[in-house]
RNA sequence: GGCCCUGUGGGGUAGCUUGGUAUCCUUGUUGCUUUGGGAGCCAUAGACCCCGGUUCAAAUCCGGGCGGGGCCA
């Protein structure tokens, strides 16, 4: 692909090469330093730590609203606690397997859930520990230790908490900045309720805190509830989020859970009702991490680097003086002026004095994706105006006396134009899945299945008929997307009538 | 989980087959020049992932570890 200058004297890949352009990326805007020697664990440097801080306020400000509050559990858990998660999660998992009530079987040890991918704690010094501990892969069992003392009777109850936390999981696969990592940024939310609707009340609350957030990111997302044989084993059913990547395979984002009273029987979290008699309470969790960033950098960004979104830019505005050898005292005073009265009315705005080419600043924050940058220079002051140069194109005058309200202008304009973008890359991406005829078990289609879309049909088949749908296309079932048909239209496999919606993808 | 590839200044690389003096670009520092509104030039600094083996001699060959990348389930 053609490459602009300023592409090519920064070595910045071409964003077509999505591989190679996203692992620069991030190291190049300095979100990150990959150099750390061990796998999966990179450093957050204060420019990419700052974006991931304005993202958790973003999320702090929705529980705000809607009355989470946040707790901060140890990192540590115990090894026996561990233990019992896995019987649960063996034990739904063979209930779901035959087909029967979960409180038909027998608890039996088994290994299952995370077992695999914990980071174990033996010693203490020299000490063998006798307990040994495990770093928690996410906090279920912490919590619903505790959950059990926190709730004694109907009137503690929603019980609604929520933490932002370091997660650890031994990952044996490829990794990758923000998307898959071993030491996690982890935000989960955790709730129990009085009964099985309320917490469905609360899977709806989750959706609609997700929704704001990708609205405030500019990401558009699939939301789909998963297929039964690709949920935790520990959920009655899980809704993920996920989004279109460059290259069309799809990363999930964010996750809720409804646990029913499954989780609660294993911990024994139980209430006293009205009527006095003990009962379970019905769990959810919702769970988001560090990925948001990395689909905000692989959605937003071009081939000149970031593109931030306004609400979540550490820096929304630079100033850049473009000195002249006689005035440059001048300019770089009017240059502060103008930065202060930005700072005060909010925006995040800073001044790039350096004594480099201007040139050479503006390639800096292209490659950062600072949204708006200003330039102020002899001209402009003769004229009591600044230039305004768009991160997403396009650059104007403006005068200096309209600063704050065209600075406000601008900066909404850059964000509906990433919506622009971000939302005609999704529709472009997604078709529908297209004629096929049946050979045995292999479907044979019209036109070739391409790998960088995601497809589209009605569908309200069996498992088997799933199965030969993924081994055909390559592809897999995210699930029955949570906006339904609202007409009815015909099951691609079995011909019948259905309102749903399903997707399919390649995913991260 | 299985298989394959790979590791050279801060970043990107040549050299490895056939063992002996480490190449170029970029970045950093310094200075010059320029109409400081997306320049050019001088000088300078900086590297063979780690441990062991073979050898007179290892970036190069062999083994292991750690790191990085890819493919398959």
């Amino acid at each position: 692909m053609n490459q602009t200058p300023a592409a090519a004297k920064r070595g910045i890949p071409s964003k077509t090469d999505f591989k190679e352009w996203y692992p620069f990326i991030v190291e190049a805007a300095e979100l990150v330093d990959k150099r750390y020697p061990i796998k999966g664990m990179d450093v957050w440097r204060p420019y990419g730590w700052k974006t991931m801080r304005l993202i958790d306020d973003l999320t702090h400000s929705e529980m705000e609203r809607t009355d989470h509050d946040e707790v901060n559990f140890p990192l540590l858990i115990p090894e026996d606690l561990l233990d019992k998660e896995n019987r649960l999660v063996s034990l739904l998992k063979a209930a779901r397997e035959q087909g029967v009530d979960p409180s038909e079987l027998r608890m039996e040890d088994e290994e299952g859930g995370f077992a695999k991918e914990v980071y174990w704690i033996r010693h203490a010094g020299e000490t063998k520990l006798d307990k040994p501990m495990f770093l928690r892969p996410t906090s279920e069992t912490a919590m619903y230790t505790m959950f059990p003392l926190w709730i004694r009777s109907h009137a503690d109850l929603p019980l609604k908490t929520y933490q932002i936390v370091n997660t650890f999981r031994y990952e044996t696969k490829q990794t990758r900045s923000f998307i898959r990592v071993r030491e996690i940024h982890f935000f989960e939310a955790h709730t129990a309720h009085i009964d099985e609707a309320d917490a469905t009340r609360q899977i709806e609350e989750d959706l609609e805190i997700v929704q704001n957030l990708m609205n405030k990111l500019k990401l558009p997302v699939l939301v789909t509830k998963r297929p039964v044989w690709d949920t935790f084993p520990g959920a009655w059913y899980t809704i993920a989020i996920d989004v279109i990547m460059p290259d069309g395979r799809t990363l999930q984002v964010a996750s809720c859970h409804h646990y029913r009273d499954q989780w609660a029987k294993a911990f024994d979290v139980t209430y006293e009702s009205e009527s006095g008699e003990q009962e379970f309470v019905h769990q959810t969790t919702y769970g988001m991490s560090e990925r948001l960033l990395g689909a905000i950098v692989a959605t937003h960004g071009d081939d000149q680097g970031l593109i931030m979104p306004p609400s979540v830019a550490p820096i929304q505005v630079v100033v850049i003086p473009i000195m002249a050898k006689k005035a440059s005292e001048d300019i770089i005073s009017e240059a502060e002026k103008i930065v202060s009265k930005l700072k005060e009315s909010g925006v995040r705005a800073r001044i790039d004095a350096r004594d480099i080419r201007p040139g050479q600043k503006y390639y800096d924050w292209e490659i950062k994706g600072v949204p708006l940058r200003i330039e102020l220079g002899p001209r402009d002051l003769a004229n009591d105006s600044f230039m305004c140069a768009r991160r997403t194109g396009g650059k104007e005058s403006h005068l200096l006396s309209n600063l704050v309200s065209t600075v406000n202008k601008e900066l909404d304009s850059i964000g509906e134009e990433m919506s622009k973008r971000s939302n005609d890359h999704f529709t472009s991406s997604t078709k529908l899945l297209p004629n096929f005829t049946l050979d045995g078990d292999n479907l044979v289609f019209d036109e070739s299945i391409e790998s960088n879309l995601v497809y589209e049909m009605a569908f309200e088949g069996n498992d088997a008929e799933a199965e030969m749908i993924e081994k055909s296309t390559g592809l897999v079932f995210l699930g029955n997307s949570t906006s339904k048909y609202s007409k009815p239209e015909t099951c691609v496999m079995s011909g019948k009538p259905t309102h749903n919606r399903v997707y399919l993808a390649k995913t991260y």
